[in-house]
DNA sequence: TCTCCACTGGAACTGGAGGTAT
DNA sequence: ATACCTCCAGTTCCAGTGGAGA
């Protein structure tokens, strides 16, 4: 017996509850897809056509109908002699500039022989720009430009000012470059300046988040695609419906639910997916977040997670900054590493606590103590030690720790607990 | 109502690591 | 060799904050 036999008594085809699926009708998108529809449509009619702008969280569907809009407007396209589309399509996950996105249009653009790609430093922006202009004016017609996810921008909002202009500026002549921006942030259209507002004269859809009947209706077909019969419990993919819609409302966090909870059946053997699963996968997923993102941290953000570690091993929590970072400066010596600023040592709290790693409390004693900050740990002691353990340099620190949280009786592992 | 404590967090700047171009 | 590009973690400076006590 093997130790990795194939075992496929649960999943029938987990295709379907990848983040990738991309399945043949769209659910619950209604209102949704008719207005993309009618902004779209002018492509088709040879007319001037607005960008569009579809905002909602994560996981409402924004990414799968706009694949969804465009296969179909692709092949329509294709009917019609003098219509002549290309789409080009980028995340902006890791692209915090407008320059980052130009270079990764450009290299998007030229189909990526390795020789031809640019590199992402170096050049100017213009340059850049003047780059991207050329690759779209060389394909002419209409082109369609997704950007996914383009709230990582931020400010750095000059791509949306100069694409549109492209054409009136004369930096293209034969392209009529279209914007389609995915934003999961509401805010990023307040967050661009007036210049940009006004020459972007977009379309705007709202994508809300689901409620658990519409989730559930996201999630039966895909259940029935992706188990064997019988496998599922019928209380399971309302349960997964209701947990995602009571957190986020969120598809994606559904379909990751229903998924995990089908490993954990799979992994121990149970011959069906029941309620049990779908808690214990709720609680998978949430740690698996955390631990990455303790993961991903910087090395002083380490640090200063170590430091307050180390405070809640003592009991001293919740702690004070000047008191932490105290803390901080002799773990830093003891690890013969840079210590950095107070100031800086705040905004890997503040880093922290958007993780979703640490309490903040604010406190104002007025006259006497002023206005400050209160830190402790929201996540299990433990969960911190385990990455910085993992991570070479604290190891030792971290080990230290451990004991003297372990002398104060005040480790507890049980994630659930929390 | 006013004052004032002691931090908070915005903003402008820096220096070094990536890179291109001449 | 030199000049110049962006990005990032970091620094320095300081106006702003809001409740307790006068």
């Amino acid at each position: 017996m093997g130790m990795f036999e194939r075992d496929q008594h649960v999943f029938a085809d987990a295709g379907p509850l990848d983040d990738s699926y991309e399945p043949e009708d769209i659910r619950e998108r209604d209102d949704e897809l008719a207005k993309y529809q009618r902004a779209l449509q002018p492509i088709i009619d040879n007319r001037p056509t607005s960008n569009i702008f579809l905002y909602g969280k994560t996981g409402t569907g924004k990414t799968v109908a706009t694949k969804y809009m465009l296969s179909h407007l692709e092949s329509d396209a294709a009917q019609y002699d003098d219509v002549d589309l290309s789409i080009v399509w980028t995340s902006c996950e890791n692209l915090s500039s407008s320059y980052q996105v130009a270079v990764a249009l450009v290299n998007e653009l030229r189909d990526a022989q390795d020789a031809d790609r640019i590199s992402t430093t170096g050049y100017s922006q213009q340059r850049v720009f003047d780059l991207l202009y050329d690759e779209l004016d060389a394909l002419g017609g209409t082109a369609i430009i997704v950007l996914d996810e383009i709230d990582n921008i931020g400010d750095s909002d000059d791509l949306l000012y100069g694409l549109p202009r492209a054409r009136s500026n004369g930096y293209v002549d034969n392209v009529q470059p279209v914007i389609i921006g995915i934003s999961n942030d509401f805010q990023f259209r307040d967050s661009l300046s007036p210049k940009v507002k006004d020459t972007l004269a977009e379309k705007e859809i709202l994508f809300p988040p689901y409620n658990a009947n519409q989730l559930r209706s996201i999630l039966s077909p895909r259940a029935d695609k992706a188990f064997h019969d019988g496998v599922l419990s019928e209380d399971v993919v309302p349960l997964c419906a209701a947990f995602a819609a009571q957190d986020t409302g969120s598809a994606r966090q559904a379909i990751r639910l229903l998924r995990e909870a089908g490993e954990l059946a799979q992994a121990e053997d149970a011959s069906t997916i029941a309620e049990d699963h779908v808690r214990d996968a709720q609680d998978e997923l949430e740690k698996n977040q955390l631990y990455e993102g303790m993961q991903e941290l910087t090395p002083q953000g380490h640090a200063v997670l170590c430091a307050l570690a180390y405070h809640q091993a003592l009991g001293e929590i919740p702690v004070r900054s000047r008191d932490l970072y105290q803390r901080y400066t002799s773990i830093c010596d003891r690890l013969d590493a840079d210590r950095v600023s107070e100031r800086r040592v705040r905004d890997h709290l503040s880093d922290l606590n958007m993780l979703g790693l640490i309490t903040v409390y604010e406190r104002n004693e007025g006259l006497s103590a002023g206005r400050y900050h209160e830190y402790e740990l929201d996540v299990p002691l433990q969960a911190v030690l385990d990455v910085l353990l993992a991570t070479s340099r604290f190891e030792d620190v971290a080990d230290h720790i451990r004991s003297t949280a372990a002398d104060q009786n005040r480790l507890q592992s049980d994630f659930s607990s929390y």
